[in-house]
DNA sequence: TGTTAATAACTGACCAGTCAGTTATTAACT
DNA sequence: AGTTAATAACTGACTGGTCAGTTATTAACA
């Protein structure tokens, strides 16, 4: 074996503010591929291009790299969607739309999709998890929903509603396609912006005062 | 000690064909408060009140379990649902409001309300059963819905309808509470046959041709 | 030279599945 | 009835592999 010769110079990261994000992004590939009980540290590491000692450097433990991912994929979405509501000046029925579609687009594109799916299955083994997603997210965004539709009631668009219960009957198909898509995708494929149209119209029948069409 | 009582002389089990249906049942509460990949064989064993090594001798391995576990969970529902829509006299929106209550009462106070969540949550590590749960309960599930619909539709009760997203959106919240039940009610419990009610109040302006109250 | 970032080899716990052996039950034959 | 032989039901210690988390060591750089 020859010894002069430079054996893989391996570059060390210089910017080391991006390892959390390329390790968070490496998990969400992984968790959402085998979920969080059979997704491997190790791959992780390997897709992160890093060995599993410097994901212990930057999260103390697989839970809290869990939490991270959850944060990272959710929040940014729901925060969008908060300007979207917060901003708010037509009709609250086209808001809703675009909200809808928003979330459609994201279940429908990006592997966020997956998160929803993760929380619920590992609620059982981390209650405190469990307890972080209903609080940060769940709560979070139906709050968001219910504000929406009380605009739309106090302008006089919506029929007065059971609110809470509106709000988590307008999320059930959302959460429904995000679960199939981790589900059934490969065995039956699911369109899910037709889905969510559908959906739509059925809300502005729920919804609107006046049934006019288009 | 009094010696004429039965000390549980550890009695052998004499209808050999009722340990099946045990250890199913054990396995259900099992996989329901750890999923699947963190549900331990001994601890099934341990409340079937039998030996791991037992177990091998009724199913060849974990996941044959799971899935005699999903079966015996949902197909006695299915088929209750399939007989009370086959055997249909009245008005086909009380028939689909009787299958609501149904399956709101099952995902209210039953165990099985959790094989959604574990099929879900191993899809990925296990295709073969997300695709046996999709072709013997998701899609016969939905051909059941979409045959109730049809009904109303045929019989001018129901509005035009695209029959298969509506038949997803009926199911789409009972999905929920279902995922809900498994994953917050600890922190946050659903009153599910409340929201049930609301839901199907919301179909009926959905579905029906005349809107009258009631 | 000392500090930081990263690694790779290691450890210890955990658990699905196995199998050699044990105990109950039944049959067969006095 | 009582004894024995055969079988069915069951057990639990063990194995082999897996993986989260730890640590001794090395490279880079100021």
């Amino acid at each position: 074996m020859p010894s002069d010769d430079t054996p893989e110079p391996r570059r060390w990261r210089r910017r080391k503010d991006e390892r959390p994000q390329e390790i968070v992004a490496a998990a969400l590939a992984v968790f959402a591929e085998r979920g969080f009980a059979a997704a491997r540290l190790d791959d992780v590491a390997a897709r992160a291009g890093v060995s599993k000692g410097t994901l212990y450097l930057y999260f103390p433990s697989k839970e809290e790299l869990f939490k991270a991912v959850v944060r990272a994929a959710i929040l940014p979405n729901l925060e969008r969607a908060e300007r979207l509501v917060d901003g708010a000046p037509g009709a609250t029925f086209a808001l809703l739309d675009r909200i809808l579609a928003m979330m459609g687009e994201v279940i429908a594109t990006t592997q966020a999709a997956i998160i929803p799916k993760l929380v619920i299955a590992e609620a059982g083994n981390f209650p405190e998890l469990a307890a972080f997603y209903h609080q940060e997210v769940v709560q979070r965004g139906l709050a968001l929903l219910a504000r929406l539709l009380e605009r739309g009631v106090a302008r006089g668009e919506f029929r007065p509603l059971p609110i809470d219960h509106a709000a988590r009957l307008i999320v059930a198909p959302l959460l429904m396609c995000a679960m199939w898509r981790s589900a059934f995708d490969a065995v039956a494929p699911l369109d899910v912006s037709a889905l969510i149209a559908t959906h739509r119209d059925h809300l502005r029948r729920v919804l609107l005062v006046t049934e006019d069409t288009a």
